[in-house]
DNA sequence: TATTCGCAAGTTTTT
DNA sequence: CTTGCGAATA
């Protein structure tokens, strides 16, 4: 059990359980659990080998959790050494974005080319590098790296003032804290003795810092890893990390896990030739005894649109077949925007999903505001928390006033909550402003915390004194309503948390917790739903079923890393993460137009496809042909129907491409020479394709012949739009609309679309 | 001072 | 298309 070990794990071998299993041995040998400590990158992951562990060793208490939380641990502990103090608060990423605003507005400083959120990204990778303040050269010839150079230190100074630290902070606080107090560190190398470390390839020079610093009189450090799913360099996670352990231990026991438990070998060739084309590589081979399974399926859809439908009819269509269940699917997309498209089909067809983006709840405008309550009771010198709440509700306490109790603050070097006890004395604030800031005052004392609290307590002490809630109920918009309900969440969030944490609650410990959740924390794999997530929130999960859309050029890989070619090496080992995820089948899909920010783009097929093995992959579309098909769709005459890539799926025939005419989206047929497979495989007969789109069947009540180019329609989804041409005869008779505040035409069969005249 | 409206900007990935 | 910020108005 002694020694370093370094563990290089495929994907799907088997990892956890081998992490797991070595828990559960060295407590077996009778190691301590308290000096045990599991740290992971989420507490997705943290909770996952929790609960295996639970299972091998019932009552363990090794420490699991992420490098984040283990550093606010310590970090409470010794705040003193980097002086702060034990209730320090940790400020998201918007709270230091509104800081670092605050301090470029006391510099003064020209923004030319750098934005705050470029300078917060410039301070961001000096932190996770251990560059402090100090050290901080500006980088040459960049518009950034004056600015940076000057901000940087009143930034941390500001930080340090308000008894607050960002994200980065929490690592590198303690990185600091074990490099300058030699004592501290082998204490803390003593008390860590065994120390596991998930997905090593991810950690960034500070993370390294820290178990490098705890692993050196007890050199115990078992690491694990994939140099191939390395996919946060972005971040500052350096590979060198894993590919140089066996440097820093020379000891080092190096085990290789490369059979795949969880994919088909077709799926698990895909992803392993993809990778391949990594230059920067250590070679590995991947097997599996698994079965075959079915050839991974790349689609090429006309739009977005169409793809996202496609995706959800098939899914409706085998869960209504009785083949699988909801949770048996995942989606996967680069950004977070690709999203909404997925939604709004899901929903279409009533397919229950859930999208892995916990983060939300803390991050929505009201329970962030009662959060700043928490905090600022829990720590009165956060000037962010002050600024949030001092006229939220509205207390007549505006800019103006605002602008002089700063003022007097930055001048006596005290926080704006003392500034405001204060107001009396600040000649120039109005009285009446004085008066409503001493009312402030006098409600925040009436609120302060008194010793062993429950948290919900505090919270609804909160509602009380400010009428919070009051405030945001008589509002009658709807989104208001929304909001006294999120309200009412976070007091069952509260009363939950507290009922967990008996030992070790408190409100610090709440507020901990709610600055450190993630996206994937919040996912649920109880519920039966279909769950769509970011490619890099799904590292560490499988799923039977996994659709990757928009595996397009310019979105993966992504245009801002099309650079460098090692940040395109990390694109490929993004899509390599997503693909062996798939327990049983991958889809990938193309659209051809692709909608973003707005408007519509051709969009071509990432190159990535191109290094699949194309005689192994089922296609349906062509690839390569991207924009060609782009923009003379209405000159095609007679329209012919697209062949759906998920008609296939039904058992009846042929009326399906009306149906999903109906929706109007205008589709080409894919060009030939293509390589149509069509397994004649029928699925259920309980699902009618009506059903599928979640819409009623045809109901042609107006007689085709009863229109006419230039005559204004109305279409119950679309709106009011005029006919710019019609084609074809009979059930093929079709017109070409133009709708309001549209940019593209689309074309409807008139005997099955809900066209109507319209009255002018 | 508060609210509302309009415009502009910026949009990868996350603890 | 969204979000955030600033100006104009009540």
């Amino acid at each position: 059990m002694a020694g370093p070990l370094l563990i290089l794990a495929g994907p799907g071998s088997g990892k956890t359980r081998v992490v797991t299993h070595r828990v559960a041995h060295m407590r077996a040998q009778g190691i301590a659990d308290e000096r045990i400590v599991a740290l992971t990158f989420t507490n997705k992951a943290a909770d996952e080998m929790r609960a295996r562990l639970e299972r091998l060793a019932p009552g363990s208490r090794v420490w699991m959790g992420t490098f984040h939380r283990f550093c606010a641990r310590l970090l409470r502990q010794y705040a003193s050494l980097v002086g702060l103090r034990e209730n320090y608060s940790i400020y998201d990423a918007e709270d230091s974005l509104k800081l670092l605003r605050e301090a470029l507005d006391e510099l003064d400083l020209e923004l030319i080319h750098a934005t705050p959120s470029r300078v917060a990204a410039a301070i961001s990778w000096a932190k996770n590098n251990l560059i402090g303040p100090e050290d901080y050269e500006a980088a040459v010839g960049s518009p950034i790296g004056s600015v940076v150079a000057k901000v940087y230190p009143v930034y941390e100074q500001r930080l340090v003032a308000a008894n607050a630290v960002d994200f980065d902070d929490l690592l590198a606080h303690v990185a600091r804290l074990l490099r300058d107090n030699a004592e501290l560190r082998a204490m803390l190398d003593e008390r860590f003795e065994y120390i596991l470390v998930d997905e090593y390839q991810d950690t960034n020079l500070a993370q390294y810092a820290i178990v490098r610093a705890l692993s050196i009189d007890h050199p115990n450090l078992a690491a694990t890893g994939d140099p191939d799913q390395s996919i946060y360099g972005w971040r500052g996670a350096t590979i060198r990390n894993i590919l140089e352990f066996e440097q820093d231990f020379p000891s080092v026991t190096v085990v290789r896990l490369e059979k795949n438990y969880r994919s088909t070998k077709c799926i698990l060739r895909a992803a392993d030739r993809l990778i391949a084309h990594n230059a920067e590589r250590k070679e590995k081979t991947l097997y599996t005894d698994n079965p075959e399974g079915r050839p991974v399926r790349v689609v090429v859809y006309p739009t977005g649109r169409d793809e996202a439908d496609g995706i959800a009819a098939r899914i409706a269509n085998e869960v209504a077949a009785g083949l699988r269940r909801p949770r048996d699917y995942a989606i996967f997309y680069r950004t977070n925007a690709l999203s909404r498209a997925l939604e709004r089909a899901l929903k279409s067809v009533r397919m229950p999903y859930q999208i892995a983006r916990g983060l939300e709840f803390y991050q929505r405008k009201e329970i962030k505001d009662i959060l700043a309550y928490l905090h600022l009771l829990c720590n009165p010198a956060s000037d962010i928390a002050f600024l949030r709440v001092i006229n939220t509700p509205p207390r007549r306490i505006g800019k103006t006033a605002v602008a002089h109790l700063k003022r007097h603050a930055a001048h006596h070097r005290i926080p704006l909550l003392s500034a405001a006890r204060e107001a009396g004395l600040i000649e120039s604030l109005a009285k009446r402003t004085a008066v409503e800031i001493a009312r402030f005052i006098a409600l925040y004392d009436a609120m302060r915390l008194a010793g062993d609290e429950k948290v919900e307590e505090v919270i609804e002490r909160v509602f009380h004194h400010t009428k919070y809630r009051e405030w945001v109920a008589a509002s009658d918009s709807e989104e208001d309503q929304q909001r006294v309900e999120n309200l009412d969440e976070l007091l069952t969030d509260a009363r939950e948390f507290d009922e967990a944490h008996v030992e070790d609650g408190g409100l610090e410990a709440f507020l901990e917790q709610a600055s450190l959740v993630s996206d994937v924390d919040d996912w649920n794999t109880e519920t039966d739903r279909v769950t769509m997530m970011t490619l890099h929130a799904a590292k560490g999960l499988e799923f039977p079923v996994v659709f990757i859309v928009a595996v397009e050029d310019n979105l993966l890989p992504h245009e801002r890393s099309q650079e460098h070619p090692h940040q395109v090496e990390e694109e490929r080992r993004l899509l390599f993460v997503g693909m062996t995820r798939a327990k049983e089948e991958l889809h990938l899909s193309v659209a051809q137009l692709r909608t973003l920010r707005g408007n519509q783009n051709p969009a071509a097929a990432s190159p990535f496809l191109f290094e699949l093995p194309t005689d192994e992959l089922e296609l349906v579309g062509t690839l390569g042909a991207g924009a060609t098909c782009v923009g003379d769709w209405s000159e095609a005459d007679d329209l012919p129907a697209y062949d759906y890539d998920d008609v296939d799926m039904l058992d009846t025939e042929n009326d399906f491409d009306e149906y999903f005419q109906d929706d109007a989206t205008p589709r080409r047929k894919p060009r030939s020479g293509t390589r149509q497979t069509r397994p004649a495989r029928a699925i259920s007969p309980l699902v009618t394709a009506a059903e599928l789109v979640g819409r009623q069947g045809p109901t042609p009540a107006c007689s085709p012949d009863s229109f006419h180019p230039g005559m204004v329609v109305a279409h119950p989804q679309y709106g009011v739009g005029k006919i710019v041409a019609l084609s074809g005869t009979g059930v093929k008779r079709s017109a070409t609309v133009q709708f309001a505040g549209e940019r593209t035409l689309r074309r409807f069969r008139l005997a099955f679309s809900p066209l109507r005249p319209a009255r002018e």
